[in-house]
DNA sequence: CGTCTATTTGAATGTACTCAAAAGCGGTGG
DNA sequence: CCACCGCTTTTGAGTACATTCAAATAGACG
């Protein structure tokens, strides 16, 4: 478990053996099972949350009730609602498990005590936005520029293994288009 | 110039005139001309990029030529092709200014350059990347969870003057409609 | 094995788009 | 300062893509 969030933050800054135990002492961790919550829509829970096993969603839910993946989490990765994470506020986002899911916790304030007493983790922190950053330019991006054909086409030459691994309707609405569109698509392009 | 980008800085993180002075030294001034690029498709340029007077649109290309605007940066903000700057890449996308615009920029080398000796700029770029990050995030639900007409409405609640600044096929591109459309849906809510 | 959910299929609908043309507006030069 | 030119916005008709709704089929899990 923690060697896991160890080999990702090894991956942009090196840490004492001390500096370890200090940053794996903040952390939360909890086990979710599948299709239970690590936060919902409406709860105060300023959390930045590594997945260690498993899988996430990121969603919103529309005015009529649908829901809109931002974004999938597996193994390795990084997910919150950012709004919530950095003002407290109640979140608008939900994340759900869609697999039976290790994660761990970090709240903001621990965050913010780590990059005080270790100076280095503002640098991880800093990489990691602005890989995030990175990440979510180029899906809006394509969002905006493709069509949902060349979208589908694209996720699963990006993530091969995701979609052996999530339900078609999840990939539909990440892509942003119906179930039922999706399918067809699939027909069309088989 | 200066004291626009310093006030920026000071916002997040206290320097002192020795450092304000290194800081400044790395930024490159330009003055771009209305309709000028900041950044083309293609080149290979990775600054990140500070709006001291103006406005730029960061926007991609479609395959049919049809262009799609990410972001609109006036006075304050910081505007990029994240790819292209973070990798050495060609941009994938396009920076233009849309008025008479001066801007400062800043290379990745110098930024690296810049957390090295000032340490605390760490913590800065680690604040605006986690901003730029919620902003994205935001724009994302945006776009996946709300019908153009609520999307509109929005825009122009949360940036009412720039809804003056700028044509109204540019806030279509942003909004993700086409100019004909967004046309109708202010003809229809007026 | 049975139940429950996900996926596929098809028909009808509607939203947003394309294309074309008119009207409006702003910037520029005479 | 006014008139013209070009670009932007509006308007309308026809169209296409993606949706909704409903039902059948397939698949997963207990």
């Amino acid at each position: 478990m923690y060697p896991d969030i160890l080999a990702n933050v090894a991956r942009h800054i090196t840490l004492t053996p001390d500096e370890e135990a200090y940053f794996t002492a903040l952390l939360v961790p909890q086990h979710v099972p599948r299709y239970g919550f690590v936060l919902q829509a409406g709860q105060r829970a300023p959390y930045l949350t590594f997945v260690v096993q498993g899988c996430v969603r990121t969603y919103a839910t529309d005015a009529r009730g649908k829901e809109h993946i931002l974004a999938f989490a597996t193994e390795g990765w990084w997910c919150m609602d950012s709004t919530a994470f950095f003002h407290g506020t109640p979140a608008t986002l939900s994340l759900q498990a869609l697999e039976p899911t290790q994660v761990l916790h970090l709240s903001l304030e621990h965050m913010e005590a780590l990059c005080q007493q270790v100076p280095k983790f503002e640098r991880f922190f800093r990489i990691l936005s602005q890989n995030g950053f990175q990440h979510l330019q180029r899906r809006i991006e394509a969002l905006l520029k493709l069509t949902a054909e060349v979208r589908f086409a694209r996720f699963q030459h990006q993530h091969p293994r995701l979609h052996q691994r999530v339900a078609q309707k999840h990939i539909a609405a990440y892509l942003g288009v119906t179930p039922e569109f999706l399918s067809m698509l699939r027909k069309k392009n088989s």
